[in-house]
DNA sequence: GACATCACG
DNA sequence: GACGTACGTGATGTCC
């Protein structure tokens, strides 16, 4: 088998040690249970090289693969410069046992495990790839390690592993401005801080990519040093030549490094299922290790649990998740028995299957009851009977209990106080239910738990939850319905396997619930969960099963009358073009304007297009027609196929009404999230996205209503950070941003001009966002150093807000997450991050307790609104995150208004008095358009 | 399925 | 000293 290494050959060269340090960053710290040792970047790489011997199967794979690893020490860079890597601070305390351990892994998936003294992994790498192209063969390099990007081209590209991308000479023409050959010339003018390379000081990768392009390489830019221009520049290279010369012979990778095992040795071997498997068995990855024993083909070694420390203690003993263990339930007799068990126990989860994920056109398939960890039921009802043809018959399955006699029984229990059934997403099967006629109170919902606990560490799905918490993978449904065209729904699925399936399902909900009951309290987040979330709930599936009534003529009408402007519009920019292209296609929207016209600005993104959003585009508008012509296009086509296209789409057949799902866990601050359709983001902004706010309207005889808070965020920043003068002018009533750039610019307030009142308004957004010099600046299109001088005066005028903002970086970064007023936690894993990471962790955790505060705030209000509109010819149909829209009987609008305003307005009571008041503006009308 | 773009608060 | 940057979402079309 084995012939060598050649032409057709595909090295994989995996950069380990880069891989471990990525991985311990950016993966949550994982310990073995049975005694604590971290091991989250052994199972970060793990997963990777998993990944990978799983697709060795492919087209792609390689033929041969080594991992490469750092020799620990010192390296000969350090006898050319002693200073090399010297300000690297040592490798953290939780990562260094992880070293050896993924050594370890590697050769336990039987692959070759290089390192050599003296020399760095890249080093060892470069020489593999220099190797295997003179060879003819292809190379891959794992790694996203720009020192290693000088080796790209020629059949040698990388690959980023975690995040799935490959970086080829674009790539890499892309972060340094040069092609891969040049890359060392860029490197050593500019250094690298990290690596403690000197560099030219003052020259950053920008610059030195202009350099290196204008004279072609570095040995020539330094001869002719004497004829650059600016004349600090010019200093720089003549004061700094050597240094520059020696930082280009640390940056250059010796592709001459011995190599003690010959390429041909590479070769790609199957792993030894044994030893794989004792390695896997011994870190205790209970999902990783039947993962690999399922490709293998062998069965799985058992992980012994550890033994039980004292805080665990009182986690009882479960039963192993078993699918084969669970119970069909075909009858009368067998159901009471589960029934009994849920009365005597005063709790059971419960979880539906049904034929499809939307619940307002979903039918009930059969229901799940689970009463204690692996004693769960399924009961099937509308199983049909596949097996005639191909389309199955429409004939009910055999062996299921008569539906309506099934739904009878569970009736009282679903409604009984005493009974506490507990959910996976309840919202989705007590809207089921309720299409049924059947009511389920009270409830439980662990994932409204989890999103109560863990709001910013993962998310809140039943797959995430099974395999962080109980460390089982459950039953994809895919291998019961199939995917794409050939998929089938939930009543076409043999009983037998829907058993498995389905009641698994229940019984990982009930155990996630016990785990997650205690976590509540301990973590001091039972006050959330009760009072923010679980109660939303109900309130929520009314809504949804409520809907809007949206008249189709009328979007029908703005479709056509979309469309035929978009084709005008094609044509004309067409013609400006001198031939035709796709204009919803930003790739070629860039080719045409800026190499076909060469228009200027034209920048290239991550995957070496052109990069044409709006602003670029609305710059254009001034040297030429097309950018307008093209923007109009994509306001048009927008509008069309996301709005008066998709929304008849969306009408419901029986109701003639919208119905929208929310998702209570979609954003990590609080905010709800609207899917299937979003009605969170109907246009408004522009005159012509306005009206389709007109296809939103009242039934006859009533109205829509619409109430929204008046600028909540800025009120609650305005409070937490203490900021009286800010409180002030909310008190007196005043237009904040007017107040606000009087108080910055030191314009009375009767000389106001709306052009300082909008910077104003532009810099308090950018406060609640965590302002930067460089947004501000591009939001209001001023010189960067202009923005920055507002922003010092504005924290100059306003010094409680700096104060906040630094406590609120100190605070996450001491716990790892920020709260709201009303204790909502939202967790910051990345806040302790260096790179750019780093920024975005501090902006949203500065943004995420004025966000979450608010709306907390709308949440509470919600929560009280059915009860204070009892009796009122009013229903609550839609929430846009400070706005509330019901839709009122004529005669009702004017105690409707009164009673909703009272409920906002006082909605952070009793639980925090805010320093400011709150104040709900309203609004009503025939349609959505006329209310807002 | 990733990316670019754009709709909202 | 340079880097990359406003916060939070979801849906659509293109392109691989």
């Amino acid at each position: 088998m084995s012939e060598g290494f050649g032409k057709g050959c595909h090295l994989h060269l995996i950069d380990g040690s880069a891989f471990i340090f990525r991985a311990f960053h950016a993966l949550p710290p994982l310990t073995r249970k049975s005694d604590g040792l971290p091991i989250g970047a052994v199972a970060g790489f793990c997963n990777m090289i998993f990944k990978m011997v799983e697709d060795n199967k492919g087209p792609d794979a390689p033929t041969h693969v080594a991992v490469i690893f750092d020799y620990s020490g010192k390296s000969f860079r350090n006898d050319m410069y002693d200073k090399y890597k010297a300000n690297r601070p040592p490798a953290p305390e939780d990562l260094v046992p992880q070293f050896p351990l993924t050594r370890e892994a590697t050769k336990a998936f039987n692959i070759a495990c290089i390192e050599r003294e003296g020399y760095e992994a890249d080093d060892i790498i470069a020489a593999y790839a220099r190797e295997a192209r003179e060879a003819g063969g292809r190379v891959t390099i794992i790694s996203s390690d720009k020192d290693l990007m000088q080796l790209v081209g020629g059949g040698v590209e990388m690959f980023d592993a975690m995040k799935n991308k490959r970086i080829g000479v674009e790539q890499v023409e892309e972060k340094f401005g040069v092609g891969p050959d040049r890359v060392i010339d860029v490197q050593a003018l500019a250094g690298d801080s990290v690596d403690n390379v000197p560099g030219a000081p003052g020259i950053g990768v920008k610059t030195a990519a202009l350099l290196i392009n204008e004279y072609g390489d570095l040995e020539s830019l330094l001869d002719r040093a004497e004829e650059i221009k600016q004349p600090k520049r010019r200093q720089t290279l003549i004061d700094n030549r050597a240094q520059i010369e020696l930082s280009k012979k640390l940056v250059t990778l010796d592709d001459q490094t011995p190599l003690d095992v010959p390429l041909e040795a590479l070769e790609v071997k199957d792993p030894d299922a044994e030893v794989a498997m004792k390695f896997l068995a011994e870190m205790e990855f209970r999902t990783l290790t039947k993962r690999v024993a399922d490709i293998l083909g062998v069965e799985p070694l058992v992980i012994a649990e550890p033994e039980k420390t004292a805080d665990q203690a009182e986690a009882p003993e479960l039963p192993p998740i078993d699918a084969d263990k669970y119970e069909c339930v075909r009858d009368a007799a067998a159901l009471q028995r589960y029934i009994d068990q849920a009365h005597k126990r005063g709790y059971v989860a419960v979880d539906t299957e049904t034929t499809g994920l939307d619940e307002m056109r979903a039918d009930l398939v059969g229901v799940c009851l689970c009463v204690e960890p692996g004693d769960a039921c399924y009961v099937p009802l509308t199983h049909k009977d596949g097996s005639d043809d191909l389309f199955g018959s429409d004939q009910l399955a055999e062996g299921q209990m008569d539906a309506d006699q099934a739904l009878a029984m569970l009736k009282p229990m679903l409604a009984d106080p005493a009974i506490l059934k507990i959910f996976q997403n309840a919202k989705y099967d007590a809207k089921i239910f309720a299409r049924l006629g059947l009511d389920v109170a009270p409830c439980d919902d662990t994932m409204l738990m989890s999103y109560a606990l863990n709001a910013g560490i993962h998310n809140h799905g039943m797959d995430v939850l099974s395999e962080r918490y109980l460390s089982h993978a459950p039953i994809p449904i895919k291998t019961l319905l199939g995917t794409g065209k050939s998929a089938i729904t939930f009543d076409r699925v043999p009983v037998d396997e829907a058993v498995k399936y389905a009641a698994e399902d229940a019984d990982i909900t009930l155990r996630l619930w016990q785990i997650f009951k205690p976590q509540l309290h301990r973590k001091q987040v039972t006050t959330v969960y009760e009072v923010m979330e679980r109660p939303l709930m109900p309130v929520l599936a009314k809504m949804e099963m409520s809907g809007i009534k949206v008249d189709r003529d009328t979007l029908s009408r703005m479709s056509n009358a979309f469309a035929q402007k978009m084709a005008g519009l094609e044509a004309e920019i067409h013609e400006l073009a001198g031939e035709t292209f796709n204009v919803g296609s930003p790739a070629q929207v860039g080719e045409i304007l800026f190499e076909k016209m060469a228009l200027p600005g034209g920048k290239k993104g991550k995957t070496g297009k052109y990069s044409t959003p709006a602003d670029v585009l609305e710059d254009l508008a001034t040297e030429h027609d097309m950018p307008a012509r093209i923007l109009d296009w994509r306001q048009l086509s927008k509008l069309k196929s996301t709005y008066t296209d998709a929304l008849q789409e969306h009408i419901h057949p029986e109701t003639g009404r919208v119905h929208t799902s929310y998702v209570q866990t979609g954003a990590n601050t609080g905010r709800l999230a609207s899917t299937d359709p979003n009605l969170q983001n109907i246009p408004v902004r522009t005159e012509d996205g306005r009206r389709i706010r007109e296809a939103f309207v009242a039934e006859p005889g009533n109205v829509i209503v619409s109430l929204d808070y008046s600028q909540i965020e800025l009120r609650i920043l305005a409070h937490v950070a203490g900021i009286d003068s800010l409180k002030q002018a909310f008190r007196e009533g005043q237009d904040i941003h007017a107040s606000t750039a009087s108080e910055m610019f030191d314009v009375p307030l009767d000389e106001m001009t709306p052009e300082i009142r909008r910077q104003a308004k532009a810099i308090n957004f950018g406060v609640i966002y965590g302002i930067s010099g460089f947004g501000l600046a591009r939001n209001l299109r001023i010189p960067r150093a202009e923005a920055q001088g507002f922003i010092d005066r504005y924290f100059e005028r306003f010094p409680g807000i700096k104060e906040y903002m630094d406590d609120t970086v100190a605070f996450a970064k001491e716990h790892g997450y920020v709260q709201t007023l009303f204790g909502r936690k939202i967790h910051t894993p990345e806040i302790n991050a260096k790179g750019p990471h780093a920024g975005f962790a501090k902006r949203a955790a500065i943004n995420a307790p004025i966000q979450g505060a608010a709306a907390d705030i709308i949440r509470r209000a919600m929560i009280r609104m059915p009860a204070a509109i009892e009796g009122l010819p009013a229903k609550m149909l839609l929430q846009v995150h400070d706005e509330l829209l019901f839709e009122v009987a004529e005669d009702g609008v004017e105690p409707t208004i009164a009673r909703v305003r009272d409920i906002m307005e006082s909605a952070a009571h009793p639980a925090v008095h805010l320093d400011v008041p709150l104040v709900v503006d309203a609004g009503q009308g025939d349609n959505w358009a006329q209310a807002h």
